[in-house]
DNA sequence: TGTTAACCGAGACGGTACGTCCAGTCTTTCT
DNA sequence: AGAAAGACTGGACGTACCGTCTCGGTTAACA
C-alpha cells in the first residue's frame, strides 16, 4: 500500500487504525452512494479522520477505491466439488455474487475506466485485484489435471497463455452479463456458460 | 434522441447543426481528456454553443456520451469471409480495434459504471449500443446455418438465449482482455479465442 | 468598485442586491468576529450568496474589507461650529468615535498592514478612504480663512503640503492614541490636542 | 555531547540558542514574506527547530512577532544635537527609518490590529514596545528643560499627560505619513512637522 | 408581412467538492 | 525532561464544474 522501503525512524508513526477505518468507510460510502457520488470529504468524516490524513496515504479517489475493494476479491475460493465442471460453476457463481454486491461492480468499472488514462492506476489494479485471482484458474487447472480431466501441459508459456485466455473469458463473460447486459448470472446461465467453456477447452461436454 | 411526440407547432426550431457539432465536440474532448476530465462547459465551447443549448438536449454527461459514442459501434460489420471461424475472427478484431480508440474504451466503461446506479441510463445504453450489436451474432449464426456449419435451431427462445450467451462471452472476453488485463487482443489471441469458442459451440474445432 | 469601462452587453447582469448584501454581511462579521477570524465563506453565507459570487467581484479579503469599511468614513462631516478650534474638536471627536466602532479599527489596521506588501491594495485604500477625507481639512481651512482665523495661502503646492501634514498629524494622533496607546480619545484629550495643533499652526492659542 | 557543570540534575535544559535563532528566523521571514504569509512551521524550519519547541515558548504568531520586533525599537537613541528642534528631528528621522525596514511596519500594524481584539496582546505590545519608547520623550523633555527651552513642569500628572500626548502625536504622525499616506517621512517633511510641533508646544517657532 | 414563441449566445447565480495549506496538538524516539 | 520529527484533527482557502437562471437578440412558422 505504502512504501515499506523508506523506514522513517523518527516522528509519530502513522495510525494503523486510521487505515482500516478509512477503507471500511470507503466501502460503506460505496454501498450508499455509489462511485460517482462518493466524496473523499465524506469518507474522511465517516472514518472519523481528517481529510489530510486520507490524502497523506492515497493519491486520490481511484487509488483509495482500488484498495478498499481489492480485499473483497480475496474472499473468492475454489472448494473442491469433485469435477472440473462443478468447480467452474462454483467459482463463477461466487464471482457473480461478488459483482452483485453494490460496492463492487460500480467501483470496479469506474476504476477500470479511469485506468485507461492512468498507467500507474492500471498497474495497481492489476497487482491488487486481477493477478491475485488468476490463482483460481491455475489451481482449478491443476486439480483437473490431477483428476485426469485435462491433459498435462508441459510448456509453461502455453500454460500461462491458456490461463490468461480462460481468465479473460470467464471474468469478461460474467462482468458483461451482469453489468452490460444487466441480466442475472444465475445458475441456469452459469450452467450453460460452463458447458460451452468446458466443451471449448476439452472437446468433450461435461458429464452431469 | 428526444421525444418527437410533442410537436411544437410554432417558434424557432432547434438547430440540427448544433446536435452534430456537440456530438463531434464530445468525441474530440473524450480523445483529448478522457471521461473524467471532460466537462460540459468545455464541450459547449468546442461546439461553439451555449451550455444552455446542450442541457436543453441532454440530461447530463452520461447521456451525452452514450449518444456520442453509440454511432461508432454501428461501424461494425460482418463481411462474409467464407467460414464461421473466419467471420468470428473478423468481427472480434473489429471490436478490439474499436475498443482501442481512445474515445471508446474509457467512455464505455465509465458510462457502464454509472449505469449500475441509474436505470434509465442502463436502458439507454442497451438500446443505443448493446442490442444494436446483437445483430452481428444473429446474422453470423444465420449465415453459418445456411452454410451448414451449425444445426438450425427451431425454438426461438433457445436461439435468443444462445445468442445472448455468445454475445456476453465474445464482448466480455474482448473487453476484459483489452481493458482489465490490458493486453492487446491481437490476431494470435483472437485465433486462440475463436478456437475455444467454436469448439465450445459446435464440439468440433474450426477447420483452417 | 469594479470597472465601469468594460460594458458587457450580453449575459446575465450582476445582481446589484448581492453587492449590498455582501458589504453589509462583511460589516456584521467584522463586528462579531474581527478581522482575523472573518472568513469569506462565512460572509457569503451571511449574505445568502455563493462563495463564487463573492470571488467574482473581489480579489480577496483585503479588497472586500476596504470596500465594506470605506462607506463608514464618508459619514464624517464638518459642521460649522463657529471657530476653527471648535471645528477641529468636532471632527476629531467624530473620527475618534468612528475608530471606536468595532468594525473599523481592527479592519483598518489590518488592511494597512497588508498594504505594505501590496501596492494595488495601498492604492485602493488611498482612493477609497484616505483621500476622500482630506476634504475635511481643505474645507475647514477654507472656512477658517474666510473667518480670518488663518491667512490665505496663495501657493497651491504649499497649501497641499500643509493639508497633507495636518491630515497626517490629526489622523495619526487619533489612531495612535486609540489603538496603540489604547487610551480613549475623549473630550479632554481632544481639547489638549487641538490646542497644541492650533498653536502649532497659527502661533496663537485658541480663544475659548 | 557532554553536559556542562551547571546542568540541572534532571531533565534537559532549554536551549538558549534556540530562542535567539527563532527570533532571528522570525525577522528574516518577516522580511521575505511579510506578516500574512509568515507561518510558524516555516519559522521553525528556518531556525532549525521543531515546531513543538516554538509553541513551548510562545503562544502564537502574534506574541512571537512582538518579541521579534520589539528589540529593533530599542535601537532608537536620542543623541544630544544641541537644541530641542534638532533632537526632535533626529529621533523622528530615526523612527521613520525604522518604519521603512520591511520587517517592522507590516508586523507592527498587523499586531496592533490583532490587539484590538486581544487584551493580553495589547498589554504585551505596550510593555514590550510602546512604553519603552516613551523614555525618548521624557529624556528629550528633561534635556530641553535643562537647556531652558521648556519651562519646568511641577505637576507630575500633567507632565505624564503631556508626554503621552506628544508621543501619540509624534509616533502617530510618522506612522500615518509612512504607512497610510505612503509618502516618505524625509528631511523636508520632518522639518515642517517639527516646526509645527515645537510651535504648538512652546508658542515660539524653532530657531534655526 | 408582420407576430410571436421558441430558440440562441453569453454569463452570473447558488451549490458542492476539490486538493492544499496552516494552526495547534500529540506521539514517538533520541539525547 | 527537553528536543526533533512528523502524523494528527480541524478548518479556511481559492478553484473548478455543476445545472439553473436571466438577459438581449435571432429566426422560422403561423396568421
Amino acid at each position: 500500500m505504502q512504501s515499506r522501503a523508506t523506514t522513517p525512524r523518527t516522528g509519530r508513526p502513522r495510525s494503523a487504525a486510521a487505515d482500516a477505518a478509512i477503507l471500511q468507510a470507503t466501502r460503506a460510502a460505496l454501498v450508499e452512494l455509489g462511485w460517482s457520488k462518493l466524496t473523499l470529504g465524506d469518507v474522511a468524516t465517516r472514518a472519523g479522520v481528517a481529510k489530510t490524513t486520507l490524502y497523506r496515504r492515497w493519491a486520490g479517489k481511484n487509488e483509495l477505491v482500488v484498495d478498499a475493494v481489492a480485499v473483497l476479491f480475496d474472499e473468492l475460493e475454489l472448494p473442491d466439488r469433485g469435477s472440473l465442471a462443478a468447480d467452474i460453476e462454483g467459482v463463477v457463481l461466487q464471482f457473480a455474487a461478488l459483482l452483485n454486491r453494490p460496492e463492487t461492480a460500480t467501483a470496479l468499472m469506474a476504476v477500470v475506466a479511469e485506468s485507461t488514462r492512468d498507467e500507474p492506476l492500471r498497474e495497481r489494479i492489476r497487482t491488487s485485484i486481477v493477478d491475485r485471482q488468476k490463482r483460481l484458474v491455475v489451481e482449478g487447472r491443476a486439480r483437473a489435471t490431477a483428476r485426469g480431466e485435462l491433459p498435462p501441459e508441459s510448456d509453461p508459456e502455453v500454460a500461462a497463455r491458456t490461463a490468461d485466455l480462460i481468465f479473460d473469458v470467464v471474468a469478461g463473460a460474467v462482468v458483461h452479463r451482469t453489468l452490460v447486459s444487466a441480466e442475472p448470472a444465475d445458475e441456469e446461465w452459469v450452467r450453460a456458460f460452463t458447458q460451452v467453456l468446458l466443451l471449448g477447452l476439452t472437446g468433450t461436454p461435461p458429464t452431469p
